[in-house]
DNA sequence: TTGTAAGCGTTATCAG
DNA sequence: CTGATAACGCTTACAA
């Protein structure tokens, strides 16, 4: 059908019999210009010989493009993978391209990719994952970021409301708060946190929040059960492994996000410890495969797939927003198999 | 640190005082060429102005580009996620900028989306995600695909050896049948398989392979126990409920991909079926979290990241090869919980 | 409205 | 080996 070479808008003018500036016109002007009969003739031309515009000229010329970068964590986790697919669907649809990339949480990787995707003129930059608590360690990240914004790039960030450009803030205290108060609920009374590193926002405001949650009743966290470690699976495990060896045990345990809650679920299988009936269990995130866990996890249900093409969108509106928009995405608890009344009032 | 605006190229030329073409020859020659002293100093202007060459530009320049197309089924799809991650890992190392589409297996979407990249005249294209038996299906997107690589563009595919280019060709017949074999070896007589779609070609070979394993003990599958479905979580969960719901069930489920297998355990789970116990289930890949499934996924290992990181690695070869290459994936079987010795033998 | 022509930042050709 | 200069395919003033 298409032949070996390209198309090129001169031969579709020359096609349609017009000039090079009305077709150019024509087929990228959404504006009702262009006498009919003309438009008519270019668009039928263009179908026939199934031009394709070179988005490298135009981007030149224009001085755009219709790629939009993507960064993130790491697409081999869940919950990225799932804002990464809502967001790669709102662009297909529009006819964007996506460039990807995953950075691991290393700063400087970051503001290397950050700076070629400056430089190839992208349409928009989306950011997700935490920032770092120290704002110094991105510094040449967000300096990278903001000449991109203010030469008129769009920004759209997940979490990380320091930097130029639209938001979608998670209710990362909020939900942390209210599961910690329906664990209460559940007659949990000791509690271990799964922190992860504390140097990352998320989980800083995580914790902060599930720990608001338990001072309204009065509980505080023994030190000695807020174990850090890896904001990933073997983070969650080798914490749990910890608690494990230390010879005490919580009646529940937070871990800050789902693949950690997973590590910890699989610890505490190979300990041969019942969950929830010895130790309850919850996560944060809702990644998919948390209904398959077993046993299923309670957990602060966030809708990554949505956020991920709430935020494509917010990057993709025709003229950047006169004032960045900050959007907050809330959580909900969802109680599941893992957490169960605490082990102590049942033994009653 | 950079400034709001670009430097160009001509920047960089003038800061060092030679011509525009010699800093374009520098800059780009990875050989030796160009005075000694020349070849200094523009390095040092372009480092010291925080030269980033413009993609676009070069690409209209000189007809390629550094960015390669991938695309694959879904990114939410762990099997997928793995083959990506190790894709743009290799990629950005080097430099290369990574677009990803998720076609959903919709042939008019590949081939669509492959136009686009063709376009754009990307490096190379990526293909990972089974093919339908129907050639006819996909017949616009290999024609697209054709033109591309006919025109010197390269593409590597993952299970797709009708395609042209490189092929990582993976032993699924082969792991299947080894898998079957180890089965039968635990003394399993009556299987089930569930099958996704048959009109894929990827699970038609491991339903071909498994079958073969079996005949080779002289084991048939009964058709009452080849259930199709979709080839994903939900199809294993509905197909298992199929078997359920049929009142009888054989010794050991296979599923043609571990996604599926989740969605087997997870039916089987809620109906109270004892795995391995009354049901062994066994799976294809050996995604990450096969080893946090309860059971433990038995399943055939594949080295998905690597493939992945192996596919972009062809792709970015420096001459596209004088003959296409097929590599060789073999599978490994992985017996983990999920598979015990047959249930009836059990019971002696 | 439509056409002509001047860029956009690089690479590549062709003289010096 | 180096330096003008013409592409590359498209957008966009500017002129008609």
């Amino acid at each position: 059908m298409t032949g070996g070479s390209y198309v090129r808008l001169e031969d579709v003018a020359r096609h349609a019999g017009v000039s090079l500036a009305t077709a150019s016109r024509v087929l990228q002007g959404s504006s009702h210009r262009g006498r009919p009969e003309y438009r008519a003739k270019v668009m039928a031309s263009a179908a026939e010989l199934g031009y394709i515009p070179n988005p490298h000229a135009r981007a030149l010329a224009a001085n755009t493009s219709d790629t939009i970068g993507l960064v993130i964590h790491d697409v081999r986790d869940p919950y990225f993978a799932l804002i990464a697919g809502g967001a790669i669907d709102v662009a297909t649809a529009r006819g964007q391209f996506v460039t990807m990339a995953c950075t691991y949480r290393d700063p400087e990787l970051e503001a290397r990719y950050i700076a070629n995707l400056r430089a190839q003129r992208v349409r928009a930059i989306i950011l997700a994952g935490s920032a770092f608590v120290d704002a110094a360690t991105s510094k040449a990240m967000t300096t990278e970021l903001e000449s991109y914004y203010n030469a008129g790039g769009s920004v759209v960030s997940i979490t990380r409301h320091r930097l130029p450009g639209d938001c979608l803030v998670v209710g990362n205290r909020s939900g942390a708060a209210d599961l910690a108060r329906r664990l209460v609920d559940l007659g949990h009374t000791s509690f271990a946190l799964l922190a992860g590193t504390t140097r990352l926002v998320t989980i800083r405001d995580r914790v902060a929040g599930f720990k608001k949650g338990l001072a309204e009743s009065g509980i505080e966290v023994d030190p000695a059960f807020e174990v850090s470690g890896t904001f990933d699976h073997d983070g969650g495990l080798r914490a749990t492994q910890q608690l494990l060896a230390s010879g005490r045990l919580p009646t529940c345990i937070f871990a800050s996000n789902d693949v950690m809650a997973l590590g910890a679920l699989t610890a505490l299988r190979r300990a041969g410890v019942d969950v929830p009936g010895e130790v309850s269990v919850a996560g944060f995130g809702d990644v998919v495969m948390a209904r398959d866990f077993v046993p299923t996890l309670s957990t602060v249900h966030l809708p990554l797939e949505e956020m991920g093409a709430h935020a494509m969108e917010l990057a993709l509106r025709d003229e950047r927003g006169s004032s960045p928009r900050k959007v907050t995405i809330n959580g909900e608890v969802v109680l599941r198999e893992s957490t169960g009344p605490a082990a102590s009032r049942r033994r009653r």
